[in-house]
DNA sequence: TAATAAACAGAAATCGTTTCTATTTGACCA
DNA sequence: TGGTCAAATAGAAACGATTTCTGTTTATTA
């Protein structure tokens, strides 16, 4: 089974038709190492197909990243960017602010939350973010890494 | 001492001037219970000085969250919001996207986060986002809870 | 009180993102 | 395989939160 038939049984698995668009967004995003915003998702997808507009993207990544399909970054300068992580189940993610590479993390509050919101403040959590902000190894190194903060 | 004075302080222990505007932001957003917008922050502040700029109200909130002084609210909207935590040292929020109301959170990750990092990634950690999203516990109660995701 | 850099007002621009409407496409079924 | 219909899309346009710019005012320090 090749990507693309993988990508189609995902998105029909969410009810929602699997379109040129939406593969040709998923193709390109599972190809990346990095996050990359919108526009820059929208160049690589003119470049493989005759049209597509830029709505498009943005809706098609709204609705992949609200299915949980991709990640929305959440980047200090408050544009936004996705990222496909084919890790399944829930984790958190390192990510450099300056290469844009995104790591794993194998670690996650969930348990130490939800035991201090039921506790202390009896509120129903609907999300949780957690997220790390930093320089990767070979980033750290550089004298002129980019410090988006 | 009242606010004002302790507020003065505080900005010249950051070498920024103690502005009437400065201060009235941070009497503002000190006496605010929930989290606020620029605009709803401009809004306050035009009740009781005379003239007060949008810009300069975008300008100072960033100069406060970028000191440490008031803590930026990442929402799923991406709109901007901001709060006065008095509460010192380092610490996360329960954030309610219904009512917006603030709730400290006695529990940080900050050692599960080194030692993973550390340990696994070697990168450097600039900075982690930790923020619980959900209803506080009479939004949550409510029917009509705004549902912002 | 004068000098000076920092801070600010107000207008205008910016640009990432969303909305809108007519058109096209994919999924399903005869 | 072709017809049908809702879902999806293109492209233009609008939107609006945020930023930039320039001339003016203000807080600080001597």
């Amino acid at each position: 089974m090749n990507n693309d038939e993988s990508f189609a049984e995902i998105l029909k698995g969410l009810q929602l038709k699997a379109t040129t668009r939406r593969l040709a967004v998923l193709s390109i995003l599972s190809g990346e190492q990095a996050y990359a915003s919108p526009e820059e998702i929208w160049k690589k997808l003119k470049r493989k197909l005759n049209t597509i507009g830029l709505p498009t993207v943005y809706r098609i990544l709204e609705e992949l990243s609200d299915k949980g399909v991709i990640t929305k970054i959440i980047h200090p300068s408050r544009q936004l960017y996705y990222y496909y992580c084919g890790n399944a189940g829930h984790h958190h993610h390192f990510i450099c602010v300056s290469c844009r590479k995104v790591e794993d993390l194998n670690f996650c509050a969930s348990r130490e939350i939800e035991n201090e919101v039921s506790r202390n403040l009896k509120g129903r959590v609907l999300s949780h973010i957690l997220q790390i902000n930093g320089l990767c190894e070979p980033c750290s190194r550089k004298k002129r890494a980019i410090n988006a903060f």
